[in-house]
DNA sequence: AATAAGCTTTAACAAAAGTTTAACTATTTT
DNA sequence: AAAATAGTTAAACTTTTGTTAAAGCTTATT
């Protein structure tokens, strides 16, 4: 995620751009509340970081602006000093998404970054919630697999792999693919535990029907055909 | 929009389907009213077209089902066929919202959605202030819950998980929705208390009754079922 | 302010379910 | 036919879930 961080008190400031850094994210800083408002206007991020106190412009002003001027649409996080509830209440009410008192742990802020992205991921669009291909049907909200309208209990992990598969219809995806998506692991230590899985979908899946689902291509990966 | 059409002629599904598509839309297809019946009452479609005439369930009896059994406020539109006046009649006396007739020109089908999905927004939000599932009902008012229509005590935390559970129906929550949601609290420091909670409401409101209403989907979080 | 009652949370453990490894077999490619 | 790739199986291992009891909080009452 693109992440832009406000906020005068250089340690501070470089103290969240590392850790943040190291979970993969990419971190703006601006020092003052006047380049925080043009970075954040000029170019859309993902999360909006704003600290309280500032010189020149304050973070609560620049919410103000950046809300209800510029009518961003990309989540605030304001940062307060520790029992300044007066802050909260107007950041709140100038349209911050949420807060967090300084000082704070790195974990809690994380953690509130990710309920922020998440929380506008349930905004987007209205996300297609059943996925099918011949017969077979995946329900995403109740988690339920049919085929040709009989249900199939399926495991957390069979789950998700079918899903992956289901995604990328159409598509052969590789065993890189897979690992990285599916298991989320990075490098590959001469498991096979994609070939069991694949293994365990097919005897629920594919056993009792002569048209299968999932195709294997030699040398590239799988593929679940239209 | 999601839209559900239930057609058993391939041709004339795939048809709508692609033209739909084309429209921005998503597609759901099922080709017999039973698989139809299904899709609709565990994913809520923005519109359900449903053809007269098919073999098992006919759209007719579907409507009905759909209407007067599960109380699906989407609407429905029904394809009939060319001078079949007693089905458009039956159709819209059990709750069809429109109909058409084949053959039909797409581009009337399209006006036909259009108008509907209108219709619909202005309906909405009817605020309940009952939730039921099952022979379980809990009053937001009151905060009474009823099972069989025995009273059942239950404490404000359970009240909250339960509710929560309830206004997710059909869709299977995570721990960490539960968390943010119930509990209000934006990451886990393993606690175990959903575990708990989850145990007290069971030996209320499910210990004594055959048919159980909170289900555990191993690996996924819990879901209640219709 | 102390007490009591009820509710919430933690913690430990048992039980159930799911995941991963590894050895072996089968199939496909070279 | 040999080598490489893929598939199967069962056992070992982990994780997840359910339960209980006790400790910690709050709130109402004395």
């Amino acid at each position: 995620m693109k992440i832009l961080v406000v906020e005068d008190e250089q340690n501070v400031s470089s103290f969240i751009k590392r850790g943040l850094e190291e979970q993969g994210h990419q971190v703006t800083q601006a020092f003052d509340g006047l380049t925080g408002l043009r970075l954040a206007k000029d170019d859309e991020f993902d999360i909006n970081i704003l600290d309280v106190v500032m010189p020149g412009m304050n973070g609560i002003e620049l919410c103000d602006e950046l809300k209800n001027k510029y009518h961003i649409i990309s989540p605030i996080l304001m940062l307060t000093a520790l029992g300044s509830t007066e802050d909260i209440v107007i950041g709140l009410e100038t349209g911050a998404d949420d807060y967090l008192t300084k000082p704070f742990k790195f974990k809690e802020l994380l953690a509130r970054i990710n309920a922020l992205s998440r929380r506008v991921d349930k905004n987007e669009k209205s996300t297609k919630s059943i996925l099918q291909v011949k017969d077979l049907e995946m329900n995403l909200n109740s988690k339920e697999v049919y085929r040709n309208g009989k249900e199939i209990e399926l495991t957390a992990g069979e789950f998700r792999l079918l899903e992956y598969l289901l995604i990328n219809k159409n598509r052969v995806v590789s065993r890189t693919d897979i690992l990285e998506n599916v298991w989320e692991v990075d490098f590959d230590l001469g498991t096979n535990i994609i070939d069991v899985y694949i293994s365990y979908l097919r005897n629920k899946i594919d056993r009792d029907c002569p048209l299968k689902i999932i195709k294997t291509v030699v040398g590239m990966g799988y593929m679940i055909k239209d």
